[in-house]
RNA sequence: GUGGUUGUAGCUCAGUUGGUUAGAGCGCCUGAUUGUGGUUCAGGAGGUCGUCGGUUCGAACCCGAUCUUCCACCCCA
Protein backbone atom coordinates (compact mmCIF):
# COMPACT_ATOMS: atom_id res chain seq x y z
CA UNK A 1 0.00 0.00 0.00
CA UNK A 2 2.86 2.24 -0.80
CA UNK A 3 1.81 4.33 -3.40
CA UNK A 4 4.50 7.34 -4.35
CA UNK A 5 3.88 10.10 -2.83
CA UNK A 6 2.82 12.97 -4.86
CA UNK A 7 2.98 16.73 -4.39
CA UNK A 8 -0.62 19.32 -5.43
CA UNK A 9 0.10 20.66 -8.88
CA UNK A 10 0.90 23.94 -9.19
CA UNK A 11 3.03 23.64 -5.67
CA UNK A 12 6.85 22.73 -5.34
CA UNK A 13 9.08 21.89 -2.35
CA UNK A 14 12.11 23.88 -2.01
CA UNK A 15 15.12 22.80 -1.45
CA UNK A 16 18.28 24.06 0.88
CA UNK A 17 20.15 25.76 -2.20
CA UNK A 18 16.94 26.84 -3.66
CA UNK A 19 15.56 28.37 0.03
CA UNK A 20 19.04 30.24 -0.18
CA UNK A 21 18.21 31.96 -2.98
CA UNK A 22 14.47 32.58 -2.40
CA UNK A 23 15.83 34.10 0.99
CA UNK A 24 17.98 36.44 -0.66
CA UNK A 25 15.01 37.68 -2.59
CA UNK A 26 12.98 38.46 0.20
CA UNK A 27 16.16 39.78 2.02
CA UNK A 28 16.45 42.36 -0.70
CA UNK A 29 13.02 43.34 -1.10
CA UNK A 30 12.46 43.33 3.14
CA UNK A 31 15.62 45.54 3.04
CA UNK A 32 14.13 48.50 0.72
CA UNK A 33 10.58 48.26 2.78
CA UNK A 34 12.26 48.99 5.65
CA UNK A 35 14.25 52.19 4.48
CA UNK A 36 11.18 54.01 2.87
CA UNK A 37 9.48 53.47 6.48
CA UNK A 38 6.92 50.25 5.75
CA UNK A 39 6.22 48.12 9.04
CA UNK A 40 5.46 44.65 8.81
CA UNK A 41 2.38 42.85 9.25
CA UNK A 42 0.68 39.35 8.65
CA UNK A 43 -2.92 37.86 7.90
CA UNK A 44 -4.33 34.67 7.89
CA UNK A 45 -4.44 32.47 4.70
CA UNK A 46 -7.83 32.21 5.15
CA UNK A 47 -10.55 34.79 5.07
CA UNK A 48 -13.83 34.59 4.37
CA UNK A 49 -15.20 33.97 1.37
CA UNK A 50 -17.43 37.29 1.58
CA UNK A 51 -14.57 38.66 2.37
CA UNK A 52 -12.62 37.96 -1.06
CA UNK A 53 -15.79 37.36 -3.45
CA UNK A 54 -16.44 40.23 -6.29
CA UNK A 55 -13.38 42.00 -5.49
CA UNK A 56 -11.25 40.65 -8.66
CA UNK A 57 -13.59 40.94 -11.25
CA UNK A 58 -15.90 37.91 -13.04
CA UNK A 59 -12.91 35.85 -13.35
CA UNK A 60 -11.38 36.40 -10.05
CA UNK A 61 -14.19 34.87 -8.45
CA UNK A 62 -13.77 31.74 -10.13
CA UNK A 63 -9.97 31.21 -9.11
CA UNK A 64 -10.36 31.41 -5.24
CA UNK A 65 -9.55 28.53 -3.48
CA UNK A 66 -12.67 27.29 -1.43
CA UNK A 67 -12.41 25.61 1.56
CA UNK A 68 -15.07 22.68 1.99
CA UNK A 69 -17.10 23.34 4.73
CA UNK A 70 -16.89 20.44 7.55
CA UNK A 71 -19.78 18.19 9.28
CA UNK A 72 -23.43 18.88 9.22
CA UNK A 73 -22.68 22.49 7.06
CA UNK A 74 -21.30 20.06 4.31
CA UNK A 75 -24.60 18.39 3.50
CA UNK A 76 -25.89 21.53 3.16
CA UNK A 77 -25.77 22.76 -0.17
CA UNK A 78 -21.46 22.88 -0.09
CA UNK A 79 -21.88 26.27 0.49
CA UNK A 80 -17.90 27.49 1.23
CA UNK A 81 -17.84 30.18 4.00
CA UNK A 82 -13.90 30.36 3.80
CA UNK A 83 -11.13 30.57 1.21
CA UNK A 84 -7.33 30.49 0.78
CA UNK A 85 -6.42 34.62 0.23
CA UNK A 86 -6.04 35.54 -3.40
CA UNK A 87 -3.89 38.23 -3.00
CA UNK A 88 -2.31 40.33 -0.20
CA UNK A 89 -4.31 43.58 -0.97
CA UNK A 90 -8.15 42.84 -0.06
CA UNK A 91 -6.98 40.88 3.21
CA UNK A 92 -4.93 44.34 3.93
CA UNK A 93 -8.36 46.46 3.75
CA UNK A 94 -9.75 44.04 5.79
CA UNK A 95 -7.13 44.30 7.81
CA UNK A 96 -7.29 48.42 8.08
CA UNK A 97 -10.99 48.63 8.95
CA UNK A 98 -10.74 46.42 11.54
CA UNK A 99 -7.55 47.58 12.84
CA UNK A 100 -8.18 51.23 12.28
CA UNK A 101 -8.58 52.40 15.95
CA UNK A 102 -5.02 50.68 16.59
CA UNK A 103 -2.77 51.93 13.58
CA UNK A 104 -1.84 55.48 12.67
CA UNK A 105 -2.21 56.97 9.05
CA UNK A 106 -1.08 57.37 6.74
CA UNK A 107 -0.38 53.56 7.15
CA UNK A 108 2.44 52.20 5.72
CA UNK A 109 3.04 48.23 5.52
CA UNK A 110 4.30 45.56 3.93
CA UNK A 111 3.62 41.73 4.58
CA UNK A 112 5.42 38.78 2.60
CA UNK A 113 3.47 35.91 2.54
CA UNK A 114 2.18 33.38 0.28
CA UNK A 115 -1.40 33.48 -2.01
CA UNK A 116 -3.56 30.83 -3.48
CA UNK A 117 -4.80 30.42 -7.15
CA UNK A 118 -6.75 27.76 -8.26
CA UNK A 119 -5.67 28.38 -12.09
CA UNK A 120 -4.38 26.03 -14.55
CA UNK A 121 -0.16 25.98 -13.86
CA UNK A 122 2.39 27.41 -16.64
CA UNK A 123 5.68 28.88 -16.91
CA UNK A 124 6.22 31.13 -14.25
CA UNK A 125 2.81 30.85 -12.83
CA UNK A 126 1.77 29.11 -10.07
CA UNK A 127 -0.95 27.85 -7.63
CA UNK A 128 1.12 28.76 -4.40
CA UNK A 129 3.16 31.98 -4.59
CA UNK A 130 4.72 34.55 -2.85
CA UNK A 131 3.80 38.13 -2.99
CA UNK A 132 5.92 40.90 -1.16
CA UNK A 133 3.41 43.98 -1.18
CA UNK A 134 4.31 47.18 0.15
CA UNK A 135 0.91 49.18 0.45
CA UNK A 136 -0.04 52.98 2.02
CA UNK A 137 -3.39 53.98 3.31
CA UNK A 138 -4.78 56.84 4.48
CA UNK A 139 -3.55 59.13 1.84
CA UNK A 140 -3.75 60.30 -1.61
CA UNK A 141 -0.73 61.89 -1.88
CA UNK A 142 0.93 61.57 -4.95
CA UNK A 143 4.85 61.23 -3.15
CA UNK A 144 3.99 57.47 -2.74
CA UNK A 145 3.35 56.96 -6.32
CA UNK A 146 6.92 58.78 -6.33
CA UNK A 147 8.18 56.61 -3.95
CA UNK A 148 6.76 53.14 -5.07
CA UNK A 149 8.48 53.74 -8.43
CA UNK A 150 11.77 54.22 -6.63
CA UNK A 151 11.30 50.97 -4.30
CA UNK A 152 10.93 48.84 -7.88
CA UNK A 153 14.20 50.32 -9.05
CA UNK A 154 16.10 50.36 -6.42
CA UNK A 155 14.93 46.39 -5.08
CA UNK A 156 15.30 45.06 -8.57
CA UNK A 157 18.35 46.88 -9.47
CA UNK A 158 20.01 45.95 -6.17
CA UNK A 159 18.93 41.85 -6.90
CA UNK A 160 21.18 42.90 -9.98
CA UNK A 161 18.70 42.95 -12.71
CA UNK A 162 19.94 45.80 -15.82
CA UNK A 163 17.19 45.96 -18.24
CA UNK A 164 13.51 46.52 -16.91
CA UNK A 165 11.13 48.71 -17.93
CA UNK A 166 8.02 50.34 -14.65
CA UNK A 167 5.22 50.85 -16.77
CA UNK A 168 2.54 52.78 -15.33
CA UNK A 169 -0.49 54.49 -16.61
CA UNK A 170 -3.73 55.94 -14.74
CA UNK A 171 -7.01 54.52 -14.19
CA UNK A 172 -8.70 58.24 -14.96
CA UNK A 173 -6.79 58.43 -18.33
CA UNK A 174 -8.80 55.43 -19.28
CA UNK A 175 -11.95 56.63 -17.59
CA UNK A 176 -11.00 59.89 -20.06
CA UNK A 177 -10.68 57.92 -22.81
CA UNK A 178 -13.80 56.19 -22.97
CA UNK A 179 -15.94 58.76 -22.13
CA UNK A 180 -13.80 61.33 -25.25
CA UNK A 181 -15.27 57.87 -27.19
CA UNK A 182 -18.91 58.24 -26.08
CA UNK A 183 -18.39 54.69 -24.53
CA UNK A 184 -18.06 55.73 -20.97
CA UNK A 185 -20.38 52.88 -19.66
CA UNK A 186 -17.74 49.91 -21.52
CA UNK A 187 -14.63 51.22 -19.62
CA UNK A 188 -13.98 47.68 -18.52
CA UNK A 189 -14.58 46.04 -21.80
CA UNK A 190 -12.44 48.90 -23.62
CA UNK A 191 -9.29 48.03 -21.33
CA UNK A 192 -9.61 44.90 -21.14
CA UNK A 193 -9.39 45.10 -25.22
CA UNK A 194 -6.72 47.71 -25.66
CA UNK A 195 -4.31 45.90 -22.55
CA UNK A 196 -3.81 43.50 -25.27
CA UNK A 197 -2.00 45.54 -28.15
CA UNK A 198 1.12 43.86 -27.00
CA UNK A 199 0.10 40.87 -27.85
CA UNK A 200 -2.65 40.69 -30.46
CA UNK A 201 -1.25 43.60 -32.39
CA UNK A 202 -3.48 46.77 -33.60
CA UNK A 203 -5.88 44.42 -35.66
CA UNK A 204 -6.41 41.78 -33.04
CA UNK A 205 -7.63 44.89 -30.38
CA UNK A 206 -9.87 46.38 -32.90
CA UNK A 207 -11.41 43.21 -33.73
CA UNK A 208 -12.21 42.42 -30.37
CA UNK A 209 -13.47 45.71 -29.74
CA UNK A 210 -15.74 45.25 -31.88
CA UNK A 211 -16.87 41.99 -30.59
CA UNK A 212 -17.47 43.49 -27.19
CA UNK A 213 -20.04 45.91 -28.67
CA UNK A 214 -18.15 48.92 -29.26
CA UNK A 215 -19.07 51.41 -31.65
CA UNK A 216 -17.22 52.15 -34.93
CA UNK A 217 -17.10 55.64 -34.32
CA UNK A 218 -15.44 55.00 -30.84
CA UNK A 219 -13.16 52.85 -32.14
CA UNK A 220 -11.78 55.53 -34.64
CA UNK A 221 -11.37 57.62 -32.13
CA UNK A 222 -9.23 55.54 -30.13
CA UNK A 223 -7.19 54.76 -33.38
CA UNK A 224 -4.55 57.39 -32.78
CA UNK A 225 -3.70 55.88 -29.19
CA UNK A 226 -2.35 52.43 -30.83
CA UNK A 227 0.38 54.40 -32.51
CA UNK A 228 1.32 56.40 -29.64
CA UNK A 229 5.48 57.06 -29.87
CA UNK A 230 7.77 59.36 -28.30
CA UNK A 231 8.78 60.48 -24.76
CA UNK A 232 7.03 60.11 -21.99
CA UNK A 233 6.22 64.08 -22.21
CA UNK A 234 5.49 63.65 -26.28
CA UNK A 235 2.88 61.04 -25.20
CA UNK A 236 1.40 63.01 -22.03
CA UNK A 237 1.29 66.35 -24.76
CA UNK A 238 -0.45 64.22 -27.24
CA UNK A 239 -2.89 62.56 -24.44
CA UNK A 240 -3.53 66.00 -22.59
CA UNK A 241 -5.07 66.98 -26.74
CA UNK A 242 -6.94 63.97 -26.49
CA UNK A 243 -8.58 64.10 -23.42
CA UNK A 244 -9.28 67.85 -23.62
CA UNK A 245 -13.12 67.41 -23.54
CA UNK A 246 -12.77 64.72 -20.18
CA UNK A 247 -12.52 66.77 -16.58
CA UNK A 248 -11.56 62.96 -15.46
CA UNK A 249 -9.13 62.29 -17.88
CA UNK A 250 -7.37 65.44 -17.63
CA UNK A 251 -6.83 65.00 -13.84
CA UNK A 252 -5.50 61.44 -14.45
CA UNK A 253 -2.66 63.46 -17.35
CA UNK A 254 -2.27 65.67 -14.09
CA UNK A 255 -1.34 63.14 -11.83
CA UNK A 256 0.55 61.14 -14.09
CA UNK A 257 2.81 64.24 -14.99
CA UNK A 258 3.58 64.77 -11.83
CA UNK A 259 4.99 61.30 -10.75
CA UNK A 260 7.03 61.07 -14.19
CA UNK A 261 8.22 64.86 -13.47
CA UNK A 262 9.33 63.85 -10.19
CA UNK A 263 10.65 60.02 -10.54
CA UNK A 264 12.71 61.95 -13.89
CA UNK A 265 13.89 64.63 -12.16
CA UNK A 266 15.17 62.56 -9.22
CA UNK A 267 16.64 60.08 -11.69
CA UNK A 268 16.47 56.35 -11.78
CA UNK A 269 19.58 53.53 -10.77
CA UNK A 270 18.12 50.52 -13.94
CA UNK A 271 14.70 50.62 -14.62
CA UNK A 272 13.26 52.40 -17.26
CA UNK A 273 9.80 54.26 -16.77
CA UNK A 274 7.60 54.21 -19.16
CA UNK A 275 4.27 55.64 -19.58
CA UNK A 276 1.81 53.23 -21.51
CA UNK A 277 -1.53 53.81 -22.04
CA UNK A 278 -2.48 50.43 -22.75
CA UNK A 279 -1.75 49.34 -19.17
CA UNK A 280 -5.17 48.26 -17.68
CA UNK A 281 -4.60 45.07 -16.04
CA UNK A 282 -7.08 42.97 -14.43
CA UNK A 283 -8.32 44.05 -10.87
CA UNK A 284 -10.84 46.40 -10.97
CA UNK A 285 -10.25 48.23 -7.80
CA UNK A 286 -8.19 50.23 -9.29
CA UNK A 287 -9.06 53.81 -9.67
CA UNK A 288 -5.71 55.73 -10.13
CA UNK A 289 -1.96 55.63 -10.79
CA UNK A 290 -1.37 51.75 -11.86
CA UNK A 291 2.09 50.12 -12.24
CA UNK A 292 3.60 47.03 -13.89
CA UNK A 293 7.30 45.97 -14.02
CA UNK A 294 8.54 43.83 -16.46
CA UNK A 295 11.57 42.17 -17.63
CA UNK A 296 12.91 42.96 -20.53
CA UNK A 297 14.42 39.57 -22.56
CA UNK A 298 13.43 37.36 -20.25
CA UNK A 299 9.74 35.36 -21.25
CA UNK A 300 7.64 35.69 -18.63
CA UNK A 301 4.49 37.73 -17.38
CA UNK A 302 5.21 40.89 -15.35
CA UNK A 303 6.94 40.45 -12.39
CA UNK A 304 5.47 43.24 -10.25
CA UNK A 305 1.92 45.22 -10.23
CA UNK A 306 0.21 47.50 -8.24
CA UNK A 307 -2.00 50.57 -8.35
CA UNK A 308 -4.11 53.03 -6.80
CA UNK A 309 -7.54 51.82 -5.43
CA UNK A 310 -9.56 54.44 -3.86
CA UNK A 311 -12.37 52.92 -2.32
CA UNK A 312 -10.98 49.40 -0.92
CA UNK A 313 -11.84 50.18 2.34
CA UNK A 314 -15.41 51.32 1.84
CA UNK A 315 -16.50 47.82 0.69
CA UNK A 316 -15.57 47.14 4.48
CA UNK A 317 -17.30 49.65 5.81
CA UNK A 318 -14.31 52.41 6.21
CA UNK A 319 -14.48 55.07 3.57
CA UNK A 320 -12.16 58.07 2.62
CA UNK A 321 -8.82 56.28 2.84
CA UNK A 322 -7.68 56.35 -0.35
CA UNK A 323 -4.71 53.43 -0.99
CA UNK A 324 -1.67 52.53 -2.93
CA UNK A 325 0.85 49.95 -2.93
CA UNK A 326 3.00 47.51 -5.01
CA UNK A 327 3.38 43.73 -5.49
CA UNK A 328 6.65 41.80 -6.19
CA UNK A 329 6.28 38.20 -7.68
CA UNK A 330 9.32 36.65 -5.53
CA UNK A 331 8.67 33.54 -7.59
CA UNK A 332 8.91 34.77 -11.43
CA UNK A 333 11.47 37.58 -9.55
CA UNK A 334 13.38 33.99 -9.17
CA UNK A 335 13.02 32.65 -12.53
CA UNK A 336 14.12 35.30 -14.21
CA UNK A 337 16.92 35.18 -12.15
CA UNK A 338 17.72 32.14 -12.63
CA UNK A 339 17.78 32.65 -16.34
CA UNK A 340 19.89 35.74 -16.15
CA UNK A 341 22.77 33.66 -14.06
CA UNK A 342 22.24 36.73 -11.29
CA UNK A 343 22.38 34.70 -7.79
CA UNK A 344 25.63 35.80 -6.14
CA UNK A 345 28.34 33.13 -4.89
CA UNK A 346 27.60 34.22 -1.53
CA UNK A 347 23.80 33.60 -0.95
CA UNK A 348 24.96 29.76 -0.74
CA UNK A 349 27.69 29.82 1.92
CA UNK A 350 25.93 28.78 5.47
CA UNK A 351 28.75 26.63 7.64
CA UNK A 352 31.79 28.28 7.04
CA UNK A 353 34.30 25.22 9.13
CA UNK A 354 33.65 21.81 9.61
CA UNK A 355 35.71 19.75 12.37
CA UNK A 356 37.28 16.85 11.21
CA UNK A 357 36.16 13.41 13.84
CA UNK A 358 38.94 11.48 14.52
CA UNK A 359 37.34 9.86 17.48
CA UNK A 360 36.00 10.42 21.10
CA UNK A 361 39.08 12.72 22.37
CA UNK A 362 39.15 14.61 19.08
CA UNK A 363 35.71 15.05 19.08
CA UNK A 364 35.47 16.55 22.42
CA UNK A 365 38.18 18.91 21.97
CA UNK A 366 36.75 20.12 18.47
CA UNK A 367 33.30 20.77 20.34
CA UNK A 368 34.81 22.68 22.26
CA UNK A 369 36.68 25.02 19.97
CA UNK A 370 33.27 24.86 18.05
CA UNK A 371 31.71 26.43 20.67
CA UNK A 372 34.59 28.98 20.66
CA UNK A 373 34.13 30.03 17.28
CA UNK A 374 30.12 30.08 17.22
CA UNK A 375 30.80 32.44 20.10
CA UNK A 376 32.87 34.98 17.96
CA UNK A 377 30.15 34.34 15.30
CA UNK A 378 31.61 32.34 13.02
CA UNK A 379 29.01 29.03 11.49
CA UNK A 380 30.83 25.63 12.19
CA UNK A 381 29.61 22.09 12.57
CA UNK A 382 31.25 19.25 14.07
CA UNK A 383 31.18 15.41 11.89
CA UNK A 384 29.24 13.81 13.87
CA UNK A 385 30.86 10.14 14.27
CA UNK A 386 34.76 9.41 13.09
CA UNK A 387 33.84 8.44 9.86
CA UNK A 388 36.26 7.56 7.23
CA UNK A 389 38.18 10.81 6.43
CA UNK A 390 37.32 10.21 2.38
CA UNK A 391 33.68 10.56 3.80
CA UNK A 392 33.74 13.56 5.92
CA UNK A 393 35.79 15.60 3.28
CA UNK A 394 33.29 14.82 0.88
CA UNK A 395 30.76 15.92 3.33
CA UNK A 396 32.53 19.38 3.45
CA UNK A 397 32.62 19.34 -0.46
CA UNK A 398 29.42 18.45 -1.54
CA UNK A 399 28.33 21.35 1.25
CA UNK A 400 30.43 23.57 -0.56
CA UNK A 401 32.02 24.46 3.35
CA UNK A 402 34.88 26.13 2.69
CA UNK A 403 37.15 25.55 5.54
CA UNK A 404 38.01 21.85 7.43
CA UNK A 405 39.77 21.64 10.58
CA UNK A 406 41.51 18.89 11.85
CA UNK A 407 42.40 17.47 14.84
CA UNK A 408 44.12 14.37 14.99
CA UNK A 409 46.49 13.03 18.39
CA UNK A 410 49.42 15.27 16.80
CA UNK A 411 47.47 18.49 17.49
CA UNK A 412 45.62 17.22 20.51
CA UNK A 413 48.64 16.45 22.08
CA UNK A 414 50.24 20.04 21.03
CA UNK A 415 47.06 21.82 21.78
CA UNK A 416 47.22 22.73 17.87
CA UNK A 417 45.02 22.43 15.07
CA UNK A 418 45.40 22.26 11.41
CA UNK A 419 42.67 23.90 9.10
CA UNK A 420 42.30 23.57 5.35
CA UNK A 421 41.09 25.70 2.73
CA UNK A 422 38.97 23.39 0.48
CA UNK A 423 39.29 25.75 -2.84
CA UNK A 424 42.94 25.99 -2.78
CA UNK A 425 43.94 23.13 -0.98
CA UNK A 426 46.30 24.76 1.15
CA UNK A 427 46.58 23.68 4.58
CA UNK A 428 48.05 25.09 8.10
CA UNK A 429 48.78 24.57 11.38
CA UNK A 430 47.73 27.32 14.36
CA UNK A 431 46.56 27.60 17.52
CA UNK A 432 42.16 28.69 18.08
CA UNK A 433 43.64 31.59 18.71
CA UNK A 434 45.14 32.66 15.27
CA UNK A 435 42.02 30.95 13.82
CA UNK A 436 39.45 33.19 15.12
CA UNK A 437 41.75 35.81 14.10
CA UNK A 438 42.43 34.70 10.76
CA UNK A 439 38.67 34.05 10.11
CA UNK A 440 38.07 37.52 11.14
CA UNK A 441 40.54 39.33 9.17
C1' G B 1 -13.04 26.97 -17.40
C1' U B 2 -11.63 25.67 -23.32
C1' G B 3 -8.11 23.28 -26.83
C1' G B 4 -3.48 20.86 -27.29
C1' U B 5 1.13 18.56 -25.26
C1' U B 6 4.37 15.60 -22.05
C1' G B 7 5.69 11.34 -18.74
C1' U B 8 11.42 5.52 -19.57
C1' A B 9 17.29 5.06 -13.61
C1' G B 10 18.40 10.51 -8.79
C1' C B 11 18.99 14.12 -13.50
C1' U B 12 19.07 14.84 -19.08
C1' C B 13 17.45 11.70 -22.68
C1' A B 14 17.85 7.06 -26.53
C1' G B 15 14.67 2.78 -27.34
C1' U B 16 13.50 0.17 -34.90
C1' U B 17 6.94 -2.52 -38.05
C1' G B 18 4.44 -4.58 -31.04
C1' G B 19 8.94 -9.81 -30.19
C1' U B 20 14.03 -12.90 -25.46
C1' U B 21 17.24 -10.13 -20.10
C1' A B 22 14.84 -1.86 -21.55
C1' G B 23 20.12 1.37 -22.76
C1' A B 24 23.68 5.93 -22.69
C1' G B 25 25.85 10.24 -20.40
C1' C B 26 25.99 12.60 -15.85
C1' G B 27 25.16 11.66 -10.66
C1' C B 28 25.36 7.84 -6.59
C1' C B 29 28.09 3.68 -3.88
C1' U B 30 32.86 0.76 -3.27
C1' G B 31 38.05 0.39 -4.11
C1' A B 32 43.03 2.29 -5.94
C1' U B 33 44.53 6.21 -1.19
C1' U B 34 44.35 3.19 7.26
C1' G B 35 45.34 11.80 7.99
C1' U B 36 42.76 14.63 2.71
C1' G B 37 37.50 16.36 -0.84
C1' G B 38 37.12 18.46 -5.73
C1' U B 39 40.71 15.63 -10.86
C1' U B 40 41.99 10.35 -12.78
C1' C B 41 41.36 4.91 -13.10
C1' A B 42 38.73 0.11 -11.94
C1' G B 43 34.31 -2.08 -10.29
C1' G B 44 29.09 -1.91 -8.50
C1' A B 45 24.05 -0.67 -7.28
C1' G B 46 19.79 1.49 -9.21
C1' G B 47 13.68 0.90 -13.55
C1' U B 48 5.99 -2.57 -11.71
C1' C B 49 8.69 2.32 -18.71
C1' G B 50 3.34 8.16 -14.44
C1' U B 51 -1.09 5.20 -12.63
C1' C B 52 -5.36 2.05 -13.58
C1' G B 53 -7.87 -0.71 -17.17
C1' G B 54 -8.35 -2.73 -22.33
C1' U B 55 -6.59 -5.06 -27.26
C1' U B 56 -2.92 -9.10 -28.31
C1' C B 57 0.11 -15.52 -28.05
C1' G B 58 3.15 -11.22 -26.59
C1' A B 59 2.79 -3.98 -24.92
C1' A B 60 7.72 1.06 -22.97
C1' C B 61 5.40 0.97 -28.08
C1' C B 62 -1.68 0.28 -29.95
C1' C B 63 -6.64 1.98 -27.42
C1' G B 64 -9.41 4.29 -23.09
C1' A B 65 -9.54 6.74 -18.43
C1' U B 66 -6.93 9.38 -14.77
C1' C B 67 -2.89 12.19 -12.67
C1' U B 68 1.29 15.24 -13.88
C1' U B 69 4.26 18.66 -17.07
C1' C B 70 4.49 22.28 -20.55
C1' C B 71 1.95 25.40 -24.39
C1' A B 72 -2.10 28.49 -26.51
C1' C B 73 -6.69 30.88 -24.84
C1' C B 74 -8.92 33.18 -20.28
C1' C B 75 -6.69 35.67 -16.59
C1' C B 76 -2.48 37.00 -13.85
C1' A B 77 2.69 37.63 -9.88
Amino acid sequence: MSNKPSIVKGTRDFLPDVMAKRNHIFDTIKQVFVKYGFLPIETPAMETTETLMGKYGEEGDRLIFKILPRGDKLKDGFKPEEALRYDLTVPFARFVVMNQNEITFPFKRYQIQPVWRADRPQKGRYREFYQCDADVVGSDSLVYEVELVQIFDEVLSNLGLTDFSVKINNRKILSGIAEVCGEADKIIPITVAIDKLDKIGKDGVIKELEERGISHKAIKKIDPLFSLTGSNQDKLKTLKDFLADSEIGLKGIEELTYVIDQVEGMGLRKAKLELEVTLARGLNYYTGAIFEVAANNVKIGSICGGGRYDDLTALFGLSGTSGVGISFGADRIYDVMSELNLFPESALQSTKVLFINFGEDEQNQSMKYAKHLRDTGISCEVYPSAAKMKKQMKYANDRSIPYVVMIGSDELKNGTLTYKNMESGEQETANINQLIAEFNS
